[in-house]
DNA sequence: CAGTCGTGGGC
DNA sequence: TGCCCAAGACT
């Protein structure tokens, strides 16, 4: 039947037409500004990334730039991007890049997977996007597309599934200099036609071969990932202010949102309670409105307690020093530094986004 | 393998 | 509104 059918210059030929060439990381292409890009977009929107993709090549033209870069200001960068190992394994990836390839990015896949924080599917669409280098990646967008291109049962968190995926990503890859718009071709397809819910299947140059379309139930590919209800944790956040000054603590290096400043955070206000030196503080404190912060695998409930050393202050009617915690709060000693953030002078580190929006709250608050 | 790791868009 | 899930990688 359609004996001159062929799947790469199908989709080549649409992309020619249609495909998105005004992205900000595809103008003045190179490895180190590709790779940024590719790292920023892992399992977030392109039009979330745009603004920090835009900050961060300027603030760092060159990936020696960012090597040199403090990491609370790469941090700082990224708060509110999420996925802050992205970020960590960025400078530390730039790092090694500096220092193990004289400031070059590497060109040798095995070399450039073996950076902190990229995958087969990165490494691959950085090499084939900037060099033509023949690899195949396998993003939401490829395996939404292949899914049901090919009709692939089962939800690609299962191994075989994943491997089932790259081996089609495989056959489908040109291996030659066109993969340099393919791989952008498979992801601008499945990011403009062959979308999550309601795919423009009557636009899509792949339509009298899709299976699912040829059968009418795309509606079930790919196969979702099985849902599980989600855990429901509380916190306390410790809110210490004096005058436009407030204690935050950096957090470790590795886990949720590690290396960003937080509050001091306890699981009970007993346990905050047990904290403070001065009992008079127990008298001002006073509890905020609480809220719901959802992550991808839990929700947090805060509960933010404030204690505003300017009204102790008052009450004692004596000058009452910014303290280095000494007096005031006891440090948990897990927590690698804790310093007085000035509201009216922020430092640039790393944020999370509720700890943002509360240090918005009482900037605005202060009057 | 199964869990961890953020946040926001879109419906 | 609550829910699904994004240009995934790492442990």
């Amino acid at each position: 039947m359609q004996s001159d059918f062929n799947f790469s210059t199908a989709v080549l030929s649409w992309y020619q037409q249609y495909g998105r060439k005004n992205l900000p990381w595809q103008q003045n292409k190179t490895l180190y500004s590709v790779w940024l890009s590719e790292v920023m977009l892992q399992q977030t929107q392109v039009a979330t990334v745009i603004p920090y993709f835009e900050c961060f090549i300027t603030r760092f033209p060159t990936v020696v730039d960012l090597a040199n870069a403090d990491i609370d200001e790469v941090l700082h960068l990224w708060t509110g991007l999420g996925y802050y190992a992205r970020a960590r394994n960025l400078h530390k990836a730039a790092v090694q890049i500096r220092d193990k390839f004289n400031g070059e990015f590497p060109t040798n896949f095995d070399d450039v997977l073996a950076l902190s924080g990229v995958g087969r599917s990165t490494a691959g669409a950085v090499l084939s996007s900037v060099l033509g280098q023949p690899h195949p990646i396998l993003d939401g967008n490829v395996k939404r597309v292949l899914a049901r291109f090919f009709m692939v049962e089962g939800w690609s968190g299962v191994k075989s599934v994943e491997n089932k995926l790259w081996e089609l990503s495989e056959q489908i890859t040109p291996n030659n200099e066109g993969v340099v718009n393919f791989n952008q071709a498979m992801m601008d397809l499945g990011a403009m036609i062959c979308t999550r819910t309601k795919p423009k299947c009557t636009l899509c140059p792949l339509e009298k071969q899709c299976k699912t379309n040829e059968m009418q139930v795309w509606e079930q590919f790919p196969t979702k990932k099985p849902k599980k209800i989600l855990p429901e944790k509380q916190s306390y956040f410790l809110i210490l202010k004096q005058g436009s000054k407030v204690l935050l603590e950096k957090r470790e290096a590795k886990g949720l949102w590690g290396g960003l400043f937080s509050f001091p955070q306890f699981d009970s206000l007993e346990e905050l309670k047990r904290s403070l030196f001065d009992e008079n503080l127990l008298k001002i404190m006073d509890q905020q409105v609480a809220f719901r912060h959802t992550f991808s695998h839990f929700h947090l409930d805060i509960i933010p307690i404030l204690i505003d050393l300017d009204l102790q202050k008052e009450r004692k009617n004596e000058p009452l020093r910014v303290a280095e915690n000494q007096g005031i709060y006891n440090a948990n000693i897990s927590l690698q530094q804790d310093y007085w953030y000035d509201l009216d002078n922020p430092s640039k580190v790393g944020l999370a986004t509720p700890i943002k929006r509360i240090l918005n709250e009482l900037k605005h608050n202060k009057r």
